[in-house]
DNA sequence: ATTAACATACCAACTGGTTAGTATTTAAGA
DNA sequence: TCTTAAATACTAACCAGTTGGTATGTTAAT
């Protein structure tokens, strides 16, 4: 019974992507390119040869879509930092570098995600907004931790301001996703390599 | 005929602010709130206790009204910027300082606009980004010249990418229209301040 | 009498969302 | 094995409300 169970499961599971994720991937693409308010139901539906109905079988509302991409994307990168975090061999000037290269290394596969995240926050009601924000929070101060840590440990100045220090960080890398392209003449790890060497050691000849 | 006409601007320029100054400024107000297509003209008329004859009286659509919101801010922003590269008593570090510290500080003044020039510029057509774009494209390009001329003088270290550089400082910048607040904690200047002492010298201990 | 600066009333198009219905697949009982 | 009830995965048609935009007044000052 649970066999057969699994066989049909796996049978699913290798075809191609459900409706349902056909839905969100388009979306994406949609919300990405035209904007949330500004891309209609309509609008997905006609572009995967589907009808309305469809799309509300699967979702209540055009909101709760919105809600699933957000939600996606921040949980996948808090996992990510975290895993990052959690490694004990490395210290903490290793640790952000490492944050710093995870985040511009991911803009091709969540860079359109980001873009959607950073700018249509505000379409989200209370309800939902309450489950995006304190992981959206959560990012930042994993990173004011870590600079407490490494100030503490002596890897970092001593007279540094670790909010607005990972605020800074933060803006070095989340600008990143409104011009950096995938297959340009930098790779991801050319760039990341480039900003922490700021970040760390400034430009200011000696 | 000519000082009439002065007398007669005069009398305006005293008056409060024009109706069509008072529609600019509210939409900034309701845009940046709640977005520009969340936003209907009957919302901007109704806060203001006009009608949208009105509205149209004064411009010709509702993209037209977006696009000036979007042109004085870049403008402003490019004339402040040349106005501190072309004083040649500063070297390029101060140049650079004082970019940062305009940008930041102008937040209060700018904020608002700031934030639907980053957001909203996909809901321009392409007539009127063509206007926009290159506006844009000059202030980043003022600044990788400020790195490379820092270059050269010796000021900044010799092995960085210009165009990169320049990326993450604006990052630096402009993700600050996110998070601060006029009034808080932190004023403008010592926040600009400890950006430009990561900037310069980074954070990294000796 | 003309014009600048508005107001009123209206429209076709589109919006997110609902509902009633249907072909196909699955599950269980006879 | 055959029948059948139920669940799945949709479709087509529709609704009430809202949108940007327009065409036609109105009024006060010159």
């Amino acid at each position: 019974m649970l066999l057969w169970y699994n066989a049909f499961r796996k049978q699913k599971d290798c075809e191609a992507v459900s409706v349902k994720e056909k839905i969100t991937e388009q979306s994406i693409r949609l919300f990405e390119k035209k904007g949330f308010s500004e891309t209609s139901i309509q609008d997905i539906v006609d572009s995967l040869g589907v009808t309305k109905g469809t799309f509300y079988y699967y979702f209540s509302s055009k909101e709760e879509l919105l809600m699933d991409i957000h939600y996606k994307y921040i949980k996948t990168l808090v996992e990510n930092q975290e895993k990052i975090l959690n490694n004990v061999k490395n210290n903490c000037k290793s640790k952000l570098s490492e944050i710093v290269y995870m985040l511009i290394g991911n803009i091709d596969i969540q860079g359109q995600s980001a873009k959607i995240f950073f700018r249509e926050m505000k379409n989200l009601k209370p309800d939902h907004l309450e489950k995006i924000i304190p992981l959206r929070d959560q990012f930042r101060i994993n990173i004011e931790q870590l600079i407490k840590e490494g100030i503490e440990r002596g890897e970092f100045k001593n007279h540094l301001n670790a909010p607005i220090i990972a605020l800074g960080i933060l803006g070095v890398t989340n600008w990143s996703y409104q011009w950096f392209k995938t297959g340009g003449s930098m790779s991801a790890k050319e760039v990341s390599d480039m900003f922490v060497d700021m970040i760390l050691n400034g430009i200011a000849g000696h």
